[in-house]
DNA sequence: ACCGGGGCATGACATCTGTCATGCCCCGAT
DNA sequence: ATCGGGGCATGACAGATGTCATGCCCCGGT
């Protein structure tokens, strides 16, 4: 029996999953919560086999969270399950040592599949996403850059930027036009889109 | 037992969503589809009881479907599940004929409540979307300027937009400054964040 | 000890953006 | 028939934005 802990913040969407992989006869839901944080503690209490972990959730990110559960849990498989398959959080969510990365495009059937692959210590990667993440190489941006751009994307103005980080507004400039030049953009609110959809903020 | 046509575009919360529903005594999904204008096909062969129709989709959304479906199979209820409880979905949800609207976020029992609620001919709707559509009013903006702050939010400039849209630059300019306006916000970007907020766009 | 990269800052400059006044056309409502 | 709103356009202007050069500080690598 495979035990499973589903972390998803869409009280609905975790409810419908936990409905489907309760369907396979190997498969168990231990629990469901709804943000990363919570998804570390309720790893320590329940020692999953697998976490099934969002990467879009409030109090912590699911990357932060596949981290932090490693390190207490460190027999957990952690498999990556999210709406966006940006390269960026393929490469980060890899890289904090998930086992396994899979869009919520996927055929309903491959989920059970997936979480036995991984039970079983193999990595599961969807190919196109994997060929992405390669081409379009890591992120080059710099923590302040990736700051100033989150920031940028509510349609803040370089005062208000200014003020919120504590930098005079020429060294917020400064980070936007390095920034705008680093990902081939027009303006902050193109630099901002690309570097969101490649999964570098 | 109700007949239930399912429309979400994520392949596998379809899947998960179709399991749940399935664990109903009453309720049958009689088929899944991952767009709008699939949507309507499908009513229109299968005549369900309900249609459980998600906003965004690709090739046609879900408020431009329900009015499809409700003109083709009068006998059908719609309940829009969406991500987002943006006021002005529901209200457009509601113009177009919907019986329903939840958000993906409510508890997993109350979707076949819903579901069941809907069928007999009650309305469905979250008391505090509701609240909220009330106070905030219904989109002020005009087409042209819907449609600028649509291309805006990808981040163009103006002589992109001026293009794209066939206009003169100062005209789009115009556009930008009275949508900003509306909106009450600072600068296109910040304008386009709300609009897309309140589901103007 | 030296160098390079990141962070921070200033000042200057060209360009882009947002605002406003003005005017024209079309259309639906009074 | 007249009025008002939406769409379109032009021109002018102030302020915001993006770029660039220059310089300082700190730190890690050689």
């Amino acid at each position: 029996m495979i035990r499973v802990l589903l972390a998803e913040d869409q009280h609905l969407v975790r409810g419908a999953l936990s409905a489907l992989l309760s369907l396979e006869e190997d498969i168990t839901v231990v629990a469901g919560v709804a943000d990363g944080a919570a998804a570390v503690a309720a790893a320590a209490e329940h020692r999953p086999d697998v976490v099934l972990l969002d990467i879009e959730m409030p109090v912590m990110d699911g990357i932060t969270a596949t981290a932090r559960i490693l390190s207490e849990v460190p027999t957990a498989r952690v498999l990556i399950l999210t709406t966006f398959g940006r390269p960026g959080y393929l490469r980060r969510a890899m890289d904090a040592g998930a086992s396994g990365f899979v869009v919520k495009d996927t055929e309903p059937e491959r989920l059970a599949d997936a979480v036995r692959k991984v039970r079983a210590g193999q990595v599961v990667v969807d190919p196109d996403l994997a060929v992405a993440s390669l081409e379009r190489g890591q992120d080059p941006l710099t923590e302040r850059e990736r700051q100033i751009l989150r920031a940028a994307e509510h349609g803040d103005t370089v005062a208000d930027l200014a003020k919120r980080l504590c930098l005079s507004e020429g060294t917020v400039r400064n980070h936007l036009s390095s920034a705008i030049g680093k990902t081939g953009a027009r303006n902050r609110a193109e630099a901002a889109r690309t570097a969101r959809e490649n999964g570098w903020l």
